[in-house]
DNA sequence: GTCTATAGAGCGATAGAC
DNA sequence: GTCTATCGCTCTATAGAC
């Protein structure tokens, strides 16, 4: 799958961290329409982005926030509640729109083969369409508070259990060389996430998402391939 | 190399770095003694180390700085000039300490093989020895002013850069299977990145950075080996 | 060489006009 | 639904006693 079919059929975008964050935050904002609502959130998380991503949440100022955003300090306050309030919203809603898509993803194949492509495509491709949300969530999970910071950790361990499952099923099976799946599994997630820690560094030299796709998925081949002899590339394709 | 012996070959250790900042800055201080000097840097440190680890650099006040660190607000300005000027300092110490051992690492051997698994070995076991400083460095280089910036992200890419210098040697040697050297050394460095950022991980894990060293070495070998198969484990070795 | 006390700036958040 | 004005507080950094 491209990354171009995958927009396309998952609708994913930032448009829809600001439509989360109104169904989930509806009850406490001040604004009733919800266009009104959904243009400000849009401005103001595109504002915490860029302005956190130069120089970290922590070190943001809410005056900040408000001349970035356009929206003055009161007006901020009709959506965010408060500083910490507005970290917990937009981590929250990120996560709940990620987990959707990746939970889906796996569950369309049964083959270990494939289904170890999907969840390395689609960890790529949904970090790719939500760039400054992942880049965001790694840099400012430290600054939340207990209660979140554990929701947030959960939700790592939990794609990380996905990946060693894989792994685990394929050797069971042996269709896979055996390995310390925990630890493949790990380290796999450590790749999957320079793609969006380092964005910008692979945006100059020019690789595209597919190119860092498909380099990661070799990569878990020619460790996993039974005989660890390289044979023609699909013989194990779907 | 096991990690206790690199321990004893270099002398790598926290007071380093108190006795690096004392040598690059001794003249801006209050502090003549050096006993005292080094005393009060290594206090400062742990203490930066400590706070920014739980809630980050920028949300560190010079007050919980003073509590932990157990000196004065005042007596700590005679050591660090501003907040700022500490971040840059304690970079740059770690930096320079980094850098001289990796250099010297791979300089040692000549086959692309051994050169590899001391590139792997020595920044793992460098990062075990200095791994609050470490983590530290990953996150809060965005703080850093744009000189400091500039000479970070340079020393990343030289080490980046000697990675991908020996894996592209070992192709042209017909060492290494043909790779796209530059793709695999920055996701290489992910992996080692991996084991500070996440060390608490693997702590509870019960992985010792032996382990991992071995792990990541076992992956690049199954991705290099010119046939592809997987022969006796030590017929390449030194 | 280290301390206490405090100046001066900038912070998050709110009240109330429109 | 958005604004301006401002409160009360905490911050970094310094002055000067000891």
């Amino acid at each position: 799958m491209t990354y171009a079919q995958f927009l396309e059929q998952t609708g994913v975008g930032p448009d829809m961290l600001a439509r989360q964050a109104w169904r989930d935050n509806q009850a406490a904002m001040k604004a009733k329409k919800e266009k009104t609502a959904l243009k400000n959130l849009s401005r103001i998380f595109g504002a915490v982005f860029t302005i956190s991503g130069q120089k970290g949440f922590a070190a943001m100022t809410m005056r900040d926030l408000s001349a970035e955003s356009g929206l003055s300090a009161g007006a901020l306050y009709d959506y965010v509640g408060s500083k910490e309030g507005l970290l917990t919203m937009l981590q929250a809603a990120g996560r709940g729109l990620a987990g959707e898509v990746l939970e889906r993803a796996v569950a369309g194949a049964s083959d270990p083969w494939e289904q170890l492509k999907l969840v390395i495509t689609h960890h790529l491709y949904m970090s790719e369409a939500l760039p400054q949300w992942f880049y965001f969530s790694y840099m400012e999970a430290r600054h939340l508070g207990d209660r979140e910071k554990k929701a947030a950790l959960a939700a790592e361990e939990r794609s990380e259990s996905t990946l060693a499952a894989i792994l685990e099923q394929g050797v069971a099976q042996g269709r896979f060389y055996p390995v310390d799946a925990r630890l493949l599994a790990a380290v796999g997630k450590a790749m999957l996430q320079e793609w969006y820690v380092k964005r910008g560094k692979y945006a100059r030299r020019r690789v595209a998402v597919e190119d860092y796709a498909a380099f990661l998925i070799e990569l878990f081949e020619s460790r996993l391939r039974p005989a660890r002899i390289m044979e023609r590339k699909d013989d194990h394709a779907a």
